[in-house]
DNA sequence: CCTTGACCCTGTAGTGACTACAGCCCCTAG
DNA sequence: CTAGGGGCTGTAGTCACTACAGGGTCAAGG
């Protein structure tokens, strides 16, 4: 409620950020630049609070920072249908889908890899083997 | 079988990297510097391709370069016990595993987040509101 | 008043694993 | 003899930070 001026420790503090990576995400764009003090440090507002929490919560769901961009262009619009916010969502969803099919094919090869060593010497060992073009 | 010289293209197709990413490598100190042409062009051996195969191999099983690193040198040492191998590659699969079960809670969260979407407009939206701080 | 230490500032360079040029040289076929 | 398709080096860009170096600011304690 009240406007208190922040930091950019508290900043970076309340949202687990850290300094330099709100710096960052000033230099790219996402977060405004506040007014300074007179002392030119940077001082922040609730908004700004608000803006970097919504930021990290989107990056922790794994947007990246061009579909935050893009999420927060949307979110400033209160208008417009969310039909486009629903398909940037979607489509991550569909990326992390793919990333988890990928991991677990991944992961089945490299058991059968570890579930044929026998934990002899090198030169028997299928692991290598399993990795070296037939010969 | 035959000691046929190989380009740097050729061994590119052959394991199917790009020209770029082989010289990248040898930088890397992951293939041996081959020898050389009158002409100053790159001269590889089976070896080299046999190498550069195992490392392509090993980076589409998720390993790092550094992990490759390590796996090349010990399957140059033929007579050393395979339980590092192992290792390697068991840590691995461990990491694999560990990024498998983020993507899947992060794949729940937004599944939450897209069904509640009803799709009207943005200051409604269910999405931005829910990577929005609570207010 | 002075110092100490926590914080802040800018700017640059590093990470991993490539990828993409720019600007050149070499080689072969027509 | 020239056009093309390779090859060469070296540098800079990607993503999302992170880590300094080398300074300035500010509040509290002596």
């Amino acid at each position: 409620m009240s406007a208190k001026i922040l930091t950019i420790g508290h900043l970076a503090r309340e949202t687990g950020t850290k300094v330099e990576t709100v710096r960052f995400y000033e230099k790219s764009g996402l977060l405004p630049a506040p007014s300074r003090t007179e002392g030119n440090y940077r001082s922040y507002d609730q908004a700004h609070l608000n803006r970097l929490s919504f930021i990290r919560r989107a990056r922790d769901l794994g947007f990246s920072l061009d579909q935050v961009r893009a999420l927060l262009a949307l979110s400033d619009d209160r208008d417009r249908s969310c039909a486009a916010v629903d398909e940037i969502a979607k489509e991550h969803r569909a990326e992390v889908e793919r990333k988890i099919a990928d991991l677990q094919s991944l992961k089945r090869e490299l058991d059968r890899m570890i579930d044929q060593c026998g934990c002899g010497v090198v030169a028997d060992c299928r692991i290598i083997e399993s990795l070296s073009p037939r010969t």
